[in-house]
This record gives C-alpha cells, sequence and structure tokens, in this order.
DNA sequence: CGATGAATTGACCGATGTCAAGTGGCGTGG
DNA sequence: CCACGCCACTTGACATCGGTCAATTCATCG
C-alpha cells in the first residue's frame, strides 16, 4: 500500500504525545495508524491567528507543541480569555459533532505544531471507534467542570481570589520547576490573564505588583516566577467569612 | 422470560419522553427495551432534595416530569444555581464517566419523575452503544456552550442584561405561551433566580417591578407572565457602546 | 387571624472599572 | 552601535454599579 511521508510523521507524533493526552487515551496502535492516514501536520509561529469567531469550522485540532489561546470578544469590545490550550489538549471538538461556525477565536502564544483533521472525515472515523468517542466525552466532560468552576469563582470570589486561581491554573500546566520556584517562560500579556482572571488589565498590574512587593512572585516582561506557591493558593481559597479587610498578601504594601 | 412491572412502565415513559430528550434520540426500540430493564422509576415532590454536593454518586437521572434546580454553594454560603433541569434532560451525567461524589446539590422545583440508574451498570451499557455516547458527547457539548455564554455574559454585561439573559432561558423552558403572553406558573423563587443571574434577590427584586411598572412583565408570588419578550432580548443584547444611560426599561420608572 | 417566610425598599459604601498621564524596555533602522 | 519610537505596563484619581444590611410590608397557610 501507498503510505504518505505525511501521515508517516503524523504516526509518530501521535505516539508521542498520546501519553499526555485525554484524546488519544486507550487507543490501539491500529487505530493510531488510521488516525495518522487522514491526519495533516502543521505548524504555527507566534501571534499567528488560526481561526475567528463566526469563520466556517475548518479543522478538528491536536496540539502537538506550543500554546495557543481561546477567546471571545464581547459585543463591548472586551477579550475573554475562555482557556489555554497545551500539547496533547484538543481545539475544536464541537466541529466533529456537527457545528460548523468556530464560536471562539484561537490565537497562537507560543510558536506551535499541530495535526489536524476534516470534520467530517474524523466524524466518521470517531463513530466506529468507540474509544475515541468515550474520550471526548471526558474531555467535555472535564471542560464543563472546569467552566462551572470558574462560573461559580466569577459569582463569589473577589479578584485577587480569581486572579490567584487563574495563575495557579496557569503554573499547574505550564510552569517549570526549579527547586521551590515555578516558572512560566511563555510570555502571557496582562491583557491575556485578565481576560482569563475576568478583569482588566489594570487591576491585574497592581495586583501582580502587590504579589510582587509581597514575595509572591517576580516577574519581568517575558518570564513570571512564582516564588510560594503556598501563598497563591492560600489566597485562591481565602474563606473569609465575609467583606474581610485582612488580606494576606495585602500586608505590607503601599502605605495609602 | 420475566419482565418486571416496573421495566414495562419505565418502557412507557421512555417511549413518551423520547421526543424531547437528547439523551434517547436515534435509540432504536430494542436499545429502549433494554435501558428500560436496568432502569427505576421515582416520584418526588416540591422542595425534596435529591442529592448534596459532595455526596456519594447513587444514581443517573433522567426527567421525565418536573422541574430540577442544580446548584451549588459557594465557601462564603452565597447559592449559585447553576442550571434548571426539565423533562427530558439528564442528570449526573459525571457518574457514568466515573466521578464519584455529586459536584453539585439536586433539589425538585416542581413535583417530578425520574427514571435513575445504577451508574456502573448504565456505563456498561452505554459502551456498548455506540448511538448512547454520542448523544451524551452532544449534551455534554451543549451544556459547554451554554456555561461558555454565561461565563462570558457575567464577565460582560451588567445586572440587567444577565437578568434578562436568565428569565429568556427559563422561558424558552417552561414558558407557556398564551396569546403574545408568556406565562411561567412554576413558582421560582428571587433567590433562585438571582443565584441563576449571578447576583442578589435585592436586585433582581428591583429590576422585577422596574419592569413590572415599564409593562414588560407582571408577577406575584406563584406566577411569572412576561408580556414582552421583545424588549425583554433588546434589553439583554443591548449593546451599547459605553457605560449609556439610556436604559431601555428605565425610561418612565420611579421619579427618583 | 396570627405566624411565618418571601419580597420590598431605603441608605450606605466599597471593590473595581474607567480614563488619563506617565514610564520603561525592546526591537528596528539608520 | 546608538537612538528613536512603539507598545506593554504602571500608577493615580475618580465614578459607579451593585452588594450589604436593616426595617417594613405582603401574602399564604394553618
Amino acid at each position: 500500500v501507498l503510505v504518505s511521508t505525511e501521515s508517516i510523521s503524523a504516526l509518530v507524533e501521535l505516539r508521542r504525545v498520546q501519553p499526555s493526552s485525554m484524546f488519544l487515551r486507550g487507543l490501539s496502535g491500529q487505530e493510531l495508524h488510521q488516525l495518522a492516514e487522514i491526519a495533516s501536520l502543521k505548524v504555527y509561529p507566534a501571534r499567528a491567528n488560526v481561526f475567528q469567531t463566526g469563520e466556517p469550522t475548518k479543522h478538528f485540532h491536536l496540539l502537538l507543541a506550543g500554546v495557543w489561546k481561546i477567546s471571545q470578544e464581547a459585543p463591548n469590545g472586551q477579550f475573554i480569555n475562555l482557556a489555554f490550550r497545551f500539547p496533547g489538549h484538543v481545539v475544536g471538538v464541537h466541529s466533529v459533532l456537527g457545528s460548523t461556525t468556530y464560536p471562539f477565536s484561537a490565537d497562537v502564544i507560543a510558536p506551535s505544531k499541530v495535526l489536524f483533521w476534516h470534520p467530517p472525515t474524523l466524524s466518521t472515523f470517531m463513530r466506529q471507534t468507540a474509544n475515541l468517542t468515550w474520550n471526548v466525552c471526558e474531555i467535555l466532560n472535564l471542560a464543563l467542570y472546569e467552566f462551572c468552576d470558574r462560573y461559580r469563582e466569577l459569582m463569589t470570589e473577589n479578584v485577587e481570589q480569581r486572579t490567584a486561581h487563574a495563575l495557579i491554573r496557569l503554573v499547574e500546566q505550564l510552569g517549570k520547576r526549579k527547586g521551590p520556584e515555578l516558572i512560566i517562560d511563555t510570555p502571557i500579556s496582562l491583557e491575556d490573564l485578565a481576560g482569563y482572571a475576568g478583569t482588566t488589565l489594570f487591576t491585574i498590574s497592581r495586583i501582580l505588583n502587590r504579589w510582587q512587593r509581597g514575595g509572591l512572585l517576580r516577574k519581568n516582561r517575558r518570564l513570571l516566577i512564582v516564588e510560594d506557591l503556598e501563598l497563591l493558593k492560600t489566597i485562591a481559597d481565602a474563606t473569609y467569612a465575609r467583606p474581610d479587610t485582612a488580606r494576606v498578601a495585602s500586608a505590607g504594601s503601599r502605605p495609602r
């Protein structure tokens, strides 16, 4: 049989990300092979736009390397970051379930490599592959959990707590451990962070600087180093009974 | 073969709700029959609690009649309504995906009838029934869409718009058309509404009364009648450029 | 008809968004 | 290699939405 070089490298990539991908969990070598045959490979530079809200759905993506930002623009122009996507994650699940336009935009934050599929083709394959359908169920279920959590946080927590939660989520996904420190070397703008935490870049700026003065983290334009994850978690869960004033990291901030 | 009376009535109920249930869409008579055999039937009175956050997962539910409220309590005691559930909806999808505790509470708002399944049993059946797994995928996908929308709304819209959206969602599900009016005869407390719109019962009270004075709706303790759905939608989508003052339904409200 | 819980209304105020005016680091082009 | 300009970020002043609490009023049910 004919086997294209593209499907060979696709197979190599699939094997490589399988351990870190819910999408590929439990698939047999045979199934990976079939997936690879209908996949294509592509590379994106940083800052590229992959697709925009409202565009007709062209592809289902599996991220192999890099970081993507999934966002929406509100009618008033404000930007909301629904999620960040990392290697092993999929983007555009809705496409295989019959949705014909993208309900959000995807932008490349760190140079990326992806496999992508033609939705109807993948959809057909999924229907024959019980494992794959099940995996998609689990992915959606997990995403739903996360959104419920973030919805509740947005509704009940103050900006500082939400920012802490946002940072924790980020650190868990792309923080590189180095002794007691966690390093994020993907340059995420304050605006992106704000859109993720549900606030404005002004407020984020104030909070991060306050935390920096308090020794919770260090940062510059392209690096963010969390020095005290425990304190961050304390702030995030600060279950103060009521409109409390004793803010953990505010102690010793600016005099007035 | 032996067929219990319970599984017979379960089958009758399954046939009845099938047209309005995403969960049962496309299932064959044979499959419905098998589902019925492993199902149980139960009735709940209004105000009953079905399960609480954190309880071990006992059942997967399919609502046949009535209305349920799915909620969480925030650490500070505030109540959040994640969703209302109506006939044809399922509750506790996470249980068949291996989750062992309920991440939310379910309470009965209007007297209800449900079919329920033992999660591992249903899980096994689902794995053999591609259609069912696919349906669950679509349900989860839709729920995810809704939460993304509500997340964005919570982040970008003011309370009046969010309240409008909440009311629209309610009316679409349980509004009974009567001429130009839409009647909601399920008594939903202001507190429940507040938890659904992401605000407090005080603010909800003020907004509903303002709308009532503006002729958008009428209400009493147990009935809510939307008289002008179009206006409601206008308020919900009010895409005013910036902190605008010309609020649609505020015109002609209280003198001060 | 009284008790109970739900809803109303007012007064207050604080967290956080908005806007304006810097500041500084980085990359590009001369 | 330096200088310029740009863009991301910072910081302050201010306004305001909507949450909090307290005091009533209202309906419904026994």
